[in-house]
DNA sequence: AGATAAGCGAGACGGTACGTCCAGTCTTTAC
DNA sequence: GTAAAGACTGGACGTACCGTCTCGCTTATCT
């Protein structure tokens, strides 16, 4: 049986290790003598040092990023982009998705846990609400909803991982608007 | 002085092996075994196995991905970005990318050099064809132009790294026609 | 908790590899091929070539060379120099001494662990019988005992490292000769 | 041709770092860069730091530590052996004799130029002196005097390659004394 | 006098071993 | 009966020297 008190240990050794020290110093040893436990205990129960920082965002991050359930529909994507580009920017949160993306490439067990954990639940709501506004004429009805959600969402990880912009709250409202243009009627 | 066949070796070495083997197989150790070198050879000359993927990479792929120097302002941004997903997605290159960019997540300095190695110059480029479009029209001029590349090039990298949608030819042929709806006047 | 087994081999391996290939084989990287052993396991519990070799000198030579507890003075001295020579001219346990000596002119710590562990106990016993003789009127009362124990081994230890004359037992007769006259009353 | 300046300034700077940094620090690569001079100039001409060190200490010390020519036969050996205990102790030459028979216990290349390049010029002319002894009655007929050399001799490198007591005055004159009588008739 | 060669500094190179760190597995001990 | 403690193999790390080698530059000798 798992024991609660050390799974929690666990994971928030594992996001102050990840904000605190970076990716380089997150290893199962440090992770371990951080968080006062021994390794074994850590491979009983995850498989790699990628599916403790997945469970460490999620166990943190789950609650918060709502699409706001009412409102003018480019006003509901421009505060949940911002939220998302806040979230990337401050919260040590971003540190542990560029870790799990760069993670990823090395290890598609933990890129399919990425892809079906963090991003699927998000995609599912956007996908409803994208079609909502579809439904309300707020859209055009001949996009490919995948392409779209990527236009908007592509270019804010694509700053997360390569740096070479600042993730603004401008920058989050501006990829909004240009792309509400592109996908409206 | 340096000697070009080693360096040659060297750096063929390193993109079959990153083609071939993967990011986790991709150590200094294997790297010199393959090309027929001394590990002290690659520490002479490259801080870290980054920096050899990035001179591997621009070796190779340096001469391709021109900007079409002619034609419908639109068309030429849809051929750029089919080209850049075409190797992206059956280029080992494609590979090599993935591999910086995660890199870049633990080593700042790889990370600076990846933008302006390989981001800046194409950017350049990119900026260069944007400002033309805005002088004869065909782009409204209040753009942030870096959003505006972001827009475009971001959800092309996204899919790179995160592989949840394909990176197929209509997937940048749909994210052009949508988002120059959205920057144009 | 130290494994027994292993601490066995690599001690074991050590004997094996000094006597077999000499000094200049001796490392760390073939002790722990030998042994059969991680390097890390080996960097564990000594620290350094010359620690191991002191420890497989003692596990292996240690209960040896007794001086015989009965007997006319100046034969329990010859016999005693007479085994000592034997040893270091017919036993791996020679070329180990001239290792450990060698090693030692590079590292304090080795010279002192060899002094503490390997020489001092066998001057404890050997100042005893130097005493004895003392008391007994068999040796001049007005020595220095330390000098005079050198002047005893200091010429053994001589030709186990300089090779410039045999270790032949006459030596060994010859050498307590001598000495014996000079230290008599 | 030989560069008279540059093998002076090898032989100079090998006295040095072996003096000030010691034989750890003792490397061709350290020597060049010491000496101003490439290595494949040292490699030119010694076949190893051990040639060379040893070229080194002919060259500073061999026009000392003469045998007296004159004298009372004890007095002569006192003399003698207090002064090579004295260069032991606080000469540079010291470090160096102790650093190639260190060398030697893995070179036999370098042993044998020892033995016949530092040791045997000086034991012939101590051979010479004790046949004269000999002759005039000073030091019984029937002994080996390879091992009388030894006698006196071997203490001395025994202390200043153990380090377990000091190179005191004393302990010359001592030696000397202790052994003369068990040498004489 | 001009050619030729030797000595030289510089430093790249393939290797070997260093000593360290971490991965991942396993056993022993204690709660 | 689960975990802490921690020993163990394996393997990559980045460094330091080894001894060899090629490259030009400078002397010094020998036609």
């Amino acid at each position: 049986m798992r024991d609660a008190a050390t799974t929690e240990a666990i994971l928030v050794a594992a996001m102050d290790l990840l904000a605190e020290r970076g990716l380089a110093a997150f290893t199962i040893e440090r992770l371990a003598a951080k968080a006062g436990v021994s390794k074994a205990t850590i491979y009983r129960w995850w498989p790699s040092r990628g599916a403790v920082a997945l469970d460490a965002l999620l166990a943190t991050v789950e609650p918060q990023v709502p699409f706001p359930a009412e409102g003018d529909f480019e006003a509901v994507i421009r505060d949940q982009v911002t939220s998302l580009v806040r979230i990337f920017r401050d919260d040590p949160a971003g540190d542990v998705i560029r870790a799990l993306i760069a993670e990823s490439q090395a290890d598609p067990d933990l890129a399919a846990g990425f892809r079906e954990r963090w991003l699927e639940p998000r995609r599912v709501a956007g996908r409803a609400v994208f079609r909502r506004a579809q439904e309300i004429g707020e859209l055009r009805t001949d996009l490919d909803i995948e392409t779209a959600i990527d236009l908007i969402y592509g270019p804010v990880y694509f700053r997360l991982l390569v740096g070479h912009e600042p993730l603004s709250d401008s920058f989050a409202a501006d990829i909004t608007a240009y792309a509400m243009r592109g996908l409206r009627p």
